[in-house]
DNA sequence: ACTGATTTGAAAGTAGTTTTCATTGGAGAT
DNA sequence: ATCTCCAATGAAAACTACTTTCAAATCAGT
């Protein structure tokens, strides 16, 4: 049985002597809420249609709680800001140079492959990221 | 056949009205030199054992111009300090995040369905990064 | 050597975080 | 309900890794 994220979240910050916040909530809710790969700032514009006052700080602070407890990922696509999306199942990313927009794939052949690779020189696999960079279908016709 | 590095350069510079310097002839000398993965600043200092007063913006800028020519690649393994390389075959990397030994591989399966991925949503593939973070056959014995 | 554009190096500027710190606020104890 | 104390917040400052600016130095064609 699958844990919810919220769930997950208040182990987590009891477990750790951390307070349930206002701002907490409603940030951890906005992030859950979408199903994008969000910039710090998107997600921030979309908590003060909420809560003004919230500040990026706040934001980022939260994001980071979030990746520590494996609820969400950060992502560095490029090279300006970096995404994140809630964590869910291992998936790899091709990227539109011209929209930006993003689309998921994972391919088990591929990350056989990669393990086959890493065996042979007995290196043990942590993560990897694998980035397709191009032009969407939409993207090339125009 | 194949083009000498120093020849694609020494035409680059011509053909865009750029000129041959001192500082350009050492760093790029001592790029090609080594086989490493190496920060600006490694070469960096590389070059003020030949010539102390060049400065960090004229490496950073002659390598701009290597990536410009095609001669060298910029790498952004981890979030630190990005690594430049001499360019070659294409290939993939396997990053120790112990020691940050790093060890280069290159699959021509997984290149391949890879494009078959790309085919399918009908995306077009101008480049790719595909990085393996994890713990090197040394660093795992001890 | 003269000339005019290009290069150089120090310093300043930028982008995207990340940390600091004074103040506010949550929650268990009284 | 109030106390108390430690964690959380937000504004501002700091930080990292570049990237650009600008005045002085260099290059290379007359
Ligand atoms: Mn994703
Ligand atoms: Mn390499
Ligand atoms: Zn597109
Ligand atoms: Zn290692």
């Amino acid at each position: 049985m699958v844990q919810e994220p919220l769930e997950v979240l208040n182990r987590y910050l009891t477990e750790h002597g951390m307070k349930h916040t206002r701002q907490r909530e409603i940030i951890v809710e906005e992030f859950f809420k979408s199903n994008k790969h969000l910039q710090i700032e998107e997600l921030l514009n979309q908590v003060k249609k909420v809560e003004p006052s919230i500040g990026y700080v706040t934001v980022y602070r939260t994001l980071m709680l979030l990746k520590e407890c494996g609820l969400a990922h950060q992502r560095h696509f490029g090279e300006g800001k970096s995404l994140f999306e809630k964590a869910g199942d291992h998936h790899d990313h091709m990227i539109c140079i011209k929209c930006g927009s993003i689309h998921e794939f994972e391919d088990d052949r591929i990350e056989k492959l990669q393990d086959q690779i890493a065996k042979r020189i007995n290196f043990k696999i942590v993560s990897h990221r694998h980035e397709v960079y191009g032009c969407c279908s939409r993207c090339q016709n125009e």
